[in-house]
DNA sequence: CCCGGAACCTGAAGGC
DNA sequence: TGCCTTCAGGTTCCGG
Protein backbone atom coordinates (compact mmCIF):
# COMPACT_ATOMS: atom_id res chain seq x y z
CA UNK A 1 0.00 0.00 0.00
CA UNK A 2 2.24 2.93 -1.31
CA UNK A 3 2.07 5.47 1.48
CA UNK A 4 4.05 8.65 1.32
CA UNK A 5 7.77 6.81 1.75
CA UNK A 6 6.50 4.65 -1.39
CA UNK A 7 5.53 7.31 -3.42
CA UNK A 8 8.66 9.08 -2.33
CA UNK A 9 10.77 6.42 -3.36
CA UNK A 10 8.90 6.33 -6.81
CA UNK A 11 9.68 9.64 -7.28
CA UNK A 12 13.36 9.59 -6.31
CA UNK A 13 13.79 6.48 -8.47
CA UNK A 14 11.96 7.43 -11.53
CA UNK A 15 12.92 11.27 -11.72
CA UNK A 16 16.46 10.37 -13.25
CA UNK A 17 14.94 8.14 -15.68
CA UNK A 18 12.20 9.96 -17.51
CA UNK A 19 12.62 13.90 -16.87
CA UNK A 20 13.13 15.25 -20.19
CA UNK A 21 10.96 12.42 -22.06
CA UNK A 22 8.02 12.99 -24.19
CA UNK A 23 4.41 11.14 -24.22
CA UNK A 24 3.82 9.63 -27.43
CA UNK A 25 0.61 7.91 -26.09
CA UNK A 26 -1.50 6.37 -23.75
CA UNK A 27 -2.85 2.92 -23.67
CA UNK A 28 -5.42 2.73 -20.84
CA UNK A 29 -6.88 -1.26 -20.24
CA UNK A 30 -8.79 0.20 -16.94
CA UNK A 31 -10.57 2.82 -18.37
CA UNK A 32 -12.19 3.91 -15.68
CA UNK A 33 -9.02 5.23 -14.08
CA UNK A 34 -8.86 8.05 -16.00
CA UNK A 35 -10.81 10.84 -13.57
CA UNK A 36 -10.10 14.30 -15.92
CA UNK A 37 -9.86 14.57 -18.36
CA UNK A 38 -12.50 11.73 -19.27
CA UNK A 39 -10.52 8.33 -20.72
CA UNK A 40 -11.26 9.13 -23.80
CA UNK A 41 -9.69 12.69 -23.84
CA UNK A 42 -6.97 11.71 -21.83
CA UNK A 43 -4.15 10.39 -24.28
CA UNK A 44 -4.90 12.99 -26.61
CA UNK A 45 -4.26 15.87 -24.34
CA UNK A 46 -1.08 14.16 -23.13
CA UNK A 47 0.32 13.35 -26.17
CA UNK A 48 3.57 15.79 -27.48
CA UNK A 49 4.15 16.50 -23.61
CA UNK A 50 7.25 16.58 -22.08
CA UNK A 51 8.59 15.85 -18.58
CA UNK A 52 9.75 18.93 -16.38
CA UNK A 53 9.60 17.73 -12.68
CA UNK A 54 8.27 15.03 -10.22
CA UNK A 55 7.22 16.03 -7.31
CA UNK A 56 4.98 14.53 -4.35
CA UNK A 57 2.32 15.48 -2.16
CA UNK A 58 1.11 13.09 0.39
CA UNK A 59 0.21 9.81 -1.58
CA UNK A 60 0.05 11.72 -4.72
CA UNK A 61 3.05 11.41 -7.61
CA UNK A 62 2.89 14.45 -9.50
CA UNK A 63 4.37 14.75 -13.21
CA UNK A 64 4.94 18.17 -14.23
CA UNK A 65 4.74 19.07 -17.38
CA UNK A 66 6.64 21.48 -19.52
CA UNK A 67 3.25 22.87 -20.88
CA UNK A 68 2.02 23.80 -16.69
CA UNK A 69 0.12 20.99 -16.88
CA UNK A 70 0.66 17.77 -14.38
CA UNK A 71 -0.30 14.41 -14.37
CA UNK A 72 -1.42 13.02 -10.93
CA UNK A 73 -1.26 9.54 -9.74
CA UNK A 74 -2.44 7.91 -7.01
CA UNK A 75 -1.62 4.32 -6.37
CA UNK A 76 -4.34 3.70 -3.51
CA UNK A 77 -4.32 -0.06 -2.39
CA UNK A 78 -1.89 -1.84 -5.07
CA UNK A 79 -0.68 0.24 -7.23
CA UNK A 80 2.90 0.31 -9.10
CA UNK A 81 4.76 2.31 -11.69
CA UNK A 82 7.22 0.30 -13.47
CA UNK A 83 9.71 1.44 -16.28
CA UNK A 84 9.78 -1.00 -18.65
CA UNK A 85 9.32 -3.86 -16.78
CA UNK A 86 10.58 -7.39 -18.15
CA UNK A 87 6.83 -8.90 -18.25
CA UNK A 88 4.73 -5.91 -20.59
CA UNK A 89 2.20 -8.19 -20.96
CA UNK A 90 1.52 -8.63 -17.16
CA UNK A 91 -2.29 -9.27 -17.25
CA UNK A 92 -2.38 -6.52 -14.04
CA UNK A 93 -1.00 -3.97 -16.24
CA UNK A 94 -4.01 -1.41 -16.39
CA UNK A 95 -2.10 2.05 -18.27
CA UNK A 96 0.66 2.30 -20.23
CA UNK A 97 2.06 5.65 -20.84
CA UNK A 98 4.44 5.69 -23.81
CA UNK A 99 7.16 7.82 -24.94
CA UNK A 100 8.65 9.09 -28.16
CA UNK A 101 11.68 7.09 -27.51
CA UNK A 102 9.78 3.38 -27.25
CA UNK A 103 9.71 3.19 -23.45
CA UNK A 104 6.91 3.41 -21.36
CA UNK A 105 5.84 3.28 -17.50
CA UNK A 106 3.36 0.72 -17.11
CA UNK A 107 1.04 1.16 -14.27
CA UNK A 108 0.41 -2.44 -12.41
CA UNK A 109 -2.61 -2.62 -10.03
CA UNK A 110 -4.27 -5.36 -8.87
CA UNK A 111 -7.27 -3.77 -7.68
CA UNK A 112 -8.08 -1.21 -10.21
CA UNK A 113 -8.25 1.46 -7.88
CA UNK A 114 -5.64 3.65 -8.74
CA UNK A 115 -6.80 6.93 -10.45
CA UNK A 116 -5.14 9.33 -12.44
CA UNK A 117 -5.43 13.04 -13.70
CA UNK A 118 -4.51 15.41 -16.16
CA UNK A 119 -4.77 19.22 -14.50
CA UNK A 120 -3.63 22.71 -15.32
CA UNK A 121 -4.41 23.43 -11.51
CA UNK A 122 -3.16 20.63 -9.30
CA UNK A 123 -5.22 21.87 -6.54
CA UNK A 124 -7.85 20.30 -8.13
CA UNK A 125 -6.65 17.18 -6.97
CA UNK A 126 -4.51 18.09 -3.78
CA UNK A 127 -5.86 21.03 -2.60
CA UNK A 128 -7.56 19.64 0.35
CA UNK A 129 -4.55 18.09 1.73
CA UNK A 130 -3.04 19.04 5.17
CA UNK A 131 0.71 19.78 5.35
CA UNK A 132 3.37 17.35 4.43
CA UNK A 133 5.09 15.82 7.81
CA UNK A 134 8.56 16.05 6.48
CA UNK A 135 8.26 19.84 5.82
CA UNK A 136 10.75 21.60 7.64
CA UNK A 137 8.36 24.40 7.92
CA UNK A 138 5.77 22.29 10.03
CA UNK A 139 7.11 22.53 13.95
CA UNK A 140 6.27 20.01 16.56
CA UNK A 141 4.63 23.23 18.04
CA UNK A 142 2.05 23.58 14.98
CA UNK A 143 1.72 19.69 15.02
CA UNK A 144 1.11 19.52 19.20
CA UNK A 145 -1.66 22.38 18.92
CA UNK A 146 -3.30 20.97 16.34
CA UNK A 147 -3.24 17.34 16.91
CA UNK A 148 -5.25 18.92 20.70
CA UNK A 149 -7.80 20.46 19.02
CA UNK A 150 -9.14 17.02 17.53
CA UNK A 151 -11.19 14.71 19.39
CA UNK A 152 -11.00 11.65 18.04
CA UNK A 153 -8.99 8.57 18.32
CA UNK A 154 -5.22 9.55 17.49
CA UNK A 155 -5.00 6.54 14.96
CA UNK A 156 -8.19 8.27 13.35
CA UNK A 157 -6.64 11.88 13.19
CA UNK A 158 -3.22 10.73 12.06
CA UNK A 159 -4.91 9.08 8.58
CA UNK A 160 -7.19 11.79 8.04
CA UNK A 161 -5.37 13.12 5.03
CA UNK A 162 -6.42 17.07 6.23
CA UNK A 163 -4.85 17.04 9.23
CA UNK A 164 -1.93 15.50 7.65
CA UNK A 165 -0.71 14.42 4.44
CA UNK A 166 0.82 11.16 3.44
CA UNK A 167 0.19 8.72 6.59
CA UNK A 168 -1.61 5.45 6.43
CA UNK A 169 -2.28 2.09 8.43
CA UNK A 170 1.34 0.75 8.22
CA UNK A 171 2.92 3.95 9.52
CA UNK A 172 0.51 5.46 11.88
CA UNK A 173 0.44 1.92 13.68
CA UNK A 174 4.43 2.04 13.40
CA UNK A 175 4.93 5.66 14.90
CA UNK A 176 2.21 5.03 17.33
CA UNK A 177 4.37 1.86 18.80
CA UNK A 178 7.65 4.14 18.99
CA UNK A 179 5.52 7.22 21.06
CA UNK A 180 3.93 4.79 23.51
CA UNK A 181 0.66 5.65 22.68
CA UNK A 182 -2.80 3.50 22.26
CA UNK A 183 -4.89 3.62 19.03
CA UNK A 184 -7.69 4.82 20.44
CA UNK A 185 -6.15 7.50 22.79
CA UNK A 186 -9.14 11.00 22.26
CA UNK A 187 -6.42 13.51 20.77
CA UNK A 188 -7.93 16.17 23.06
CA UNK A 189 -6.17 13.89 26.13
CA UNK A 190 -2.59 13.60 25.05
CA UNK A 191 -0.22 15.08 27.04
CA UNK A 192 2.30 17.66 25.41
CA UNK A 193 5.22 15.45 25.91
CA UNK A 194 3.21 12.99 24.02
CA UNK A 195 2.44 15.25 21.56
CA UNK A 196 6.13 15.75 21.41
CA UNK A 197 6.99 12.35 20.53
CA UNK A 198 4.35 11.36 18.36
CA UNK A 199 5.92 13.82 15.95
CA UNK A 200 9.31 13.13 16.64
CA UNK A 201 8.54 9.61 16.11
CA UNK A 202 6.33 9.53 12.98
CA UNK A 203 9.02 11.99 11.38
CA UNK A 204 11.77 9.52 12.17
CA UNK A 205 9.83 6.31 10.96
CA UNK A 206 8.63 8.19 7.85
CA UNK A 207 12.63 8.83 7.09
CA UNK A 208 13.86 5.66 8.23
CA UNK A 209 11.04 4.37 5.68
CA UNK A 210 11.95 6.01 2.55
CA UNK A 211 16.00 5.13 3.21
CA UNK A 212 14.33 1.55 3.06
CA UNK A 213 12.76 2.39 0.09
CA UNK A 214 9.14 1.54 1.17
CA UNK A 215 7.62 -1.06 2.36
CA UNK A 216 6.54 -4.03 -0.16
CA UNK A 217 4.12 -5.98 2.07
CA UNK A 218 1.68 -6.89 -1.22
CA UNK A 219 1.94 -5.58 -4.35
CA UNK A 220 4.36 -2.49 -3.85
CA UNK A 221 7.07 -2.47 -5.98
CA UNK A 222 9.86 0.09 -7.21
CA UNK A 223 10.08 1.90 -10.56
CA UNK A 224 12.72 -1.47 -11.49
CA UNK A 225 10.73 -4.32 -9.97
CA UNK A 226 12.22 -4.69 -7.07
CA UNK A 227 10.73 -4.74 -3.46
CA UNK A 228 11.28 -2.13 -0.57
CA UNK A 229 12.52 -3.58 2.90
CA UNK A 230 11.07 -1.22 5.34
CA UNK A 231 8.51 -3.96 6.29
CA UNK A 232 11.30 -5.40 7.84
CA UNK A 233 11.62 -2.73 10.31
CA UNK A 234 8.48 -2.78 11.07
CA UNK A 235 7.51 -3.69 14.91
CA UNK A 236 3.73 -3.94 15.35
CA UNK A 237 2.13 -3.53 12.06
CA UNK A 238 0.85 -6.89 10.31
CA UNK A 239 2.60 -8.37 12.70
CA UNK A 240 -0.23 -9.99 15.08
CA UNK A 241 0.51 -12.69 17.48
CA UNK A 242 4.17 -12.01 17.64
CA UNK A 243 5.99 -10.99 20.34
CA UNK A 244 6.47 -7.17 21.06
CA UNK A 245 10.19 -6.30 20.42
CA UNK A 246 10.26 -4.35 23.55
CA UNK A 247 8.74 -6.44 26.31
CA UNK A 248 8.09 -9.94 24.22
CA UNK A 249 3.99 -9.82 24.67
CA UNK A 250 1.99 -10.75 22.00
CA UNK A 251 1.13 -8.02 18.67
CA UNK A 252 -2.59 -7.69 19.37
CA UNK A 253 -4.95 -6.30 16.51
CA UNK A 254 -8.44 -4.18 16.78
CA UNK A 255 -10.39 -2.65 14.68
CA UNK A 256 -10.59 0.95 14.59
CA UNK A 257 -12.37 3.44 12.10
CA UNK A 258 -12.49 0.55 9.92
CA UNK A 259 -8.96 -0.46 9.67
CA UNK A 260 -6.66 -3.12 11.32
CA UNK A 261 -4.67 -1.59 13.83
CA UNK A 262 -1.71 -3.69 15.22
CA UNK A 263 -0.66 -2.54 18.77
CA UNK A 264 1.62 -3.67 21.99
CA UNK A 265 -1.07 -3.59 24.96
CA UNK A 266 2.01 -2.73 27.61
CA UNK A 267 3.91 -0.66 25.74
CA UNK A 268 0.88 1.25 24.82
CA UNK A 269 -1.51 1.66 27.56
CA UNK A 270 -5.03 2.85 26.89
CA UNK A 271 -4.85 4.15 30.55
CA UNK A 272 -8.50 5.74 31.07
C1' DC B 1 -19.87 18.66 12.53
C1' DC B 2 -18.86 13.98 13.40
C1' DC B 3 -19.34 9.31 12.89
C1' DG B 4 -20.39 4.77 10.83
C1' DG B 5 -21.02 2.29 6.83
C1' DA B 6 -20.95 1.27 1.89
C1' DA B 7 -18.83 1.34 -2.51
C1' DC B 8 -14.98 0.68 -5.46
C1' DC B 9 -11.84 -3.82 -6.59
C1' DT B 10 -9.37 -8.65 -6.69
C1' DG B 11 -6.57 -12.15 -4.64
C1' DA B 12 -5.59 -14.37 -0.50
C1' DA B 13 -7.07 -16.59 3.48
C1' DG B 14 -10.38 -18.80 6.50
C1' DG B 15 -14.48 -21.83 7.51
C1' DC B 16 -16.96 -25.97 6.99
C1' DT C 1 -10.47 -30.89 -2.12
C1' DG C 2 -13.69 -27.29 -3.03
C1' DC C 3 -17.04 -23.94 -2.57
C1' DC C 4 -18.41 -19.90 -0.23
C1' DT C 5 -17.50 -16.00 2.76
C1' DT C 6 -14.57 -12.66 4.66
C1' DC C 7 -10.82 -9.62 4.69
C1' DA C 8 -7.44 -6.17 3.13
C1' DG C 9 -7.31 -0.82 2.95
C1' DG C 10 -7.22 4.70 0.48
C1' DT C 11 -10.62 7.58 -0.73
C1' DT C 12 -15.22 9.40 -1.51
C1' DC C 13 -19.88 9.63 -0.70
C1' DC C 14 -24.17 9.06 1.81
C1' DG C 15 -27.15 8.97 5.75
C1' DG C 16 -28.11 9.51 10.72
Amino acid sequence: MPELPEVETIKRELAPRITGKTFSGLTLHWPRMAQIPPPEAFAKQLRGKTIASLDRRGKYLIIRLSSGESLILHFRMSGSLLFDPESQSDPHIRAVFHFDDGTGLYLRDTRKLGVIWLVEDESRVVGRLGPEPLDSGYTQKAFSEAIRNRSAPVKAVLLDQGFIAGVGNMYADEALFAAGIHPIRKTSSLSHDETRRLFIELQRILKEAITCCGASISDYRRPDGRPGEAQFEFKVAHRRGQPCPECSTPIERIVVRQRGTYFCPICQPKGD
